[in-house]
DNA sequence: GTTGACTCCGTACTACTGTACGGAGTCTAT
DNA sequence: ATAGACTCCGTACAGTAGTACGGAGTCAAC
């Protein structure tokens, strides 16, 4: 298998491919000895496809260097993969959180927005011009 | 007011500001003629201010940059504003959705996981090496 | 009048995940 | 044997939001 087909295989760009390999996500096979194209198989293919599971997981490239790297380690174990897991829900849920904030400040100043008019009447515009240091200050307007 | 005095008010670092500069976020006072240390004032502290608390909604500093430009058009009014804080407030919620289906991903494969053992038997490992090609799949077995 | 702190300015680098480009080599089909 | 498609390789660029560096200029205080 040529990187082209390598890459048609597993649904990404035969650059992505390359920058994996750069990154060290996935090795470059050899190539032959005489020259000629470099040969790609399954197994490659299907790292890929784990690549992009875990991507879609919300794992970095980083992390999953990481996973990859348990994959191969015989001392790891399921535990190593679960506290990944757990800590990546961990992280995941902060955002969450931090989004949700960010929403309920935004829904606050939509609110009281009168909708129309000049912008010295904004309220918006003065949310955003207060003093306050932090958006939760707000929604929270008692101090 | 020197930038650095400028940088200590408004709560952020030199660098900052004149990153900002750079990117047109702020004006950069004029250098007094015979040379010297360029003059910043209250009004240039307080914009900054702003900036940090439309970044704290979730704006980038691209759309902050909008942002600031409706604030000296004599045309724009408060609906502009107001559509802004909806457009983002979307963006929000979309962001929102998609970490929640992870976080529900995540939940799924943590759930299944025997938390012990050697990695061949591993839930998650198989989840991530699986065919398919969604996150949403894992939670979502029947096809 | 000199020391130390600060400013000015351009440039380069950080992290992240790729994408694009260009010239040379290689492979396949006709 | 040659055209067209593909590969190889290094390098540069995309966007986001800064941070770091180094040498020269400037300012205030002692």
């Amino acid at each position: 298998m040529t990187i082209g087909r390598a890459a048609d295989e597993a649904g990404v760009g035969v650059e992505t491919i390359r920058f994996y390999e750069r990154k060290g996500l996935i090795e470059q096979p050899l190539r032959p000895s005489g020259g000629g194209y470099r040969e790609y198989d399954r197994k490659t293919v299907e790292r890929i496809r784990f690549i992009q599971q875990a991507q879609d997981l919300g794992f970095t490239l980083r992390e999953i260097a990481e996973l990859l790297a348990l994959r191969t380690d015989r001392q790891a174990d399921c535990a190593d993969v679960r506290d990944q897991a757990i800590a990546k829900r961990e992280e995941v849920e902060c955002k969450i959180a931090r989004l949700e904030e960010i929403r309920a400040a935004l829904d606050a100043v939509i609110a009281t927005c009168p909708g129309g008019g000049s912008l010295n009447s904004c309220t918006i515009m003065e949310a955003l011009s207060s003093q306050r240091a932090k958006a939760t200050a707000i929604i929270e307007p008692s101090e």
